[in-house]
DNA sequence: TTATTAATTGTTATGATATAACATTATTGG
DNA sequence: CCAATAATGTTATATCATAACAATTAATAA
């Protein structure tokens, strides 16, 4: 048993058969952890928003959410929505997917990682990966021309395997 | 002379000094003559969108151009804009920064590449580099999970060589 | 050329995403 | 408790983007 670990080690389950159920409870009480930890408050509708992500690995723009707190009896204004994804993220619990307006729980929230997506045009699912910082070709190019990098967006849209194979 | 080349060769001279008159009218000639190879037409709405957004290295809004037209005596509701953004942006003329919902002129119109964007938070100009598409760690880690990419999205936002030391 | 078709542009309206601003309530620390 | 801070409630508006259909212009082929 090596301890080699290949890139979908490291991937986000989402395009892989799993417990998804035991894999959104693990990511929850990581969150409730972390704030513990940190001394950060995950509010009910914190949490709230963070279980609707946690409920599968496709991106939820802001006003899904609005609409399913406000069906959970929340208040639905969009402040409300933007906020507590404004928490999750900037706490590293949940990413914004740039190209699609939407948002995805971390599946890996204990550590600082520059995340990379794959999103699947099909199924919509999205896979989380990280790379190494320094490995990274945007890294490389940053530092040959001088450029010094505070955040990166990374992501790729196409076709996950199965859903490829499934057009066959 | 090595013919190697650094990535700052491939980069636009968004971060380098360079006579950018000269540097508009040579990407504006490109898109006449890949214009005319292809077929395409450059109408003068999409010809002065280009115009806009090669008067620098720092990307426009779409209702920023929106204005820009209207001073310019063109149509001016929105639809104006998108559809010459959009026939650029097909065409690789032009890229959409999908950080900032902004658009920049292609700096290499004439290569097929998968661009990679540097955003300056301060002085707001975009450099664009490409990066051997094999290469890139978006690829590697796709292969690794058999996730076939149709398109990627790759930005850096942070302090270009200059604006860093202006601050120091 | 002239009819036909296709591409582009004009226009109105609306949809979708996101934030500013300020009032109110809850939590924390002294 | 009291003062300070953080979080939430609420209204309004800003910003970004597209649907739908009409009118015009350009390309094409009979
Ligand atoms: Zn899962
Ligand atoms: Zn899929
Ligand atoms: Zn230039
Ligand atoms: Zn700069």
């Amino acid at each position: 048993m090596s301890s080699r670990k290949t890139a979908s080690d490291f991937s986000t389950p989402a395009f892989r058969q799993h417990d998804h159920g035991e894999c959104a409870r693990s990511l929850m009480d990581a969150a409730h952890d972390l704030c513990a930890k940190r001394g950060l408050r995950l509010t009910p509708v914190r949490e709230k928003v963070l279980e609707l992500l946690l409920k599968s690995h496709a991106p939820l723009g802001a006003y899904a959410i609005l609409s399913e707190l406000a069906s959970a009896g929340f208040r639905a204004q969009p402040p409300v929505a933007y906020r507590a994804l404004d928490f999750l993220v900037e706490n590293g619990l949940a990413h914004r997917i740039e190209k699609i307006n939407a948002f995805v729980a971390c599946s890996q929230p204990r550590k600082e990682h520059s995340p990379i997506f794959m999103i699947c045009n099909d199924c919509h699912q999205v896979a989380e990966t990280s790379v190494k910082p320094q490995s990274s070709s945007l890294d490389r190019t940053a530092r040959a021309i001088g450029f010094n990098i505070q955040h990166t967006v990374v992501e790729a849209q196409g076709l996950c395997a199965q859903c490829r194979e499934r057009m066959l």
